[in-house]
DNA sequence: GCCAACGTTGGC
DNA sequence: GCCAACGTTGGC
């Protein structure tokens, strides 16, 4: 039983194209910093997870479709002093912070914008959607992500 | 354990 | 660039 999930990026940062050139069109999914989202990676995050991969900041929408595919480790940018994200809290032996890889599956000839889901009543409840709402590793509801499928299936 | 201060995210 | 919302930190 799959669970769904959606992965928010700043295009500027780490775009879907990106991902698209990456080696095997996979990349690991480092440099996250929050507890909530580390503990949906690391704690029910599964290989074949679908992921709705979403672009914030300019025309933000959701742009393509991707996968989990392997199980959470420990995010290595944790320890690495030139990084950004570098934690110099984080033990070793009980490291703080986790990754998953992410394989690209599709990019959306026509991605579906803030504005069109957020007039999508099928949509409506989605955390995407929520006011306020930041966090870059979200759990999607069956029935949210089966509709954003079926949106892009009839060429929204 | 409370809460003010601060930093970050992200839509607009 | 503005600002609302949220998370984290740290003094008490």
């Amino acid at each position: 039983m799959p669970r769904y999930w959606l992965l928010k990026t700043e295009p500027g940062c780490f775009s879907i194209q990106d991902l698209a050139n990456a080696p095997n069109q996979t990349t690991p999914w480092d440099g996250v910093r929050n507890y909530q989202a580390r503990n949906f990676m690391r704690d029910a995050m599964r290989p074949g997870d679908p992921v709705l991969f979403y672009h914030s900041i300019t025309n933000p929408g959701i742009v393509g479709l991707a996968e989990i595919v392997s199980e959470a480790r420990p995010d290595p940018t944790q320890w690495d002093p030139e990084n950004r994200h570098f934690d110099p809290a984080s033990p070793a032996e009980a490291p703080r912070w986790y990754l998953v890889d992410v394989k690209l599956q599709e990019i959306f000839a026509r991605p579906l914008s803030l504005p069109f889901l957020r007039s999508r009543p099928e949509l409506k409840g989605m955390e995407l959607l929520k006011r306020g709402s930041r966090l870059s590793v979200q759990p999607v509801d069956k029935e949210h992500f089966e509709a954003v499928m079926a949106l892009i299936r009839q060429g929204a």
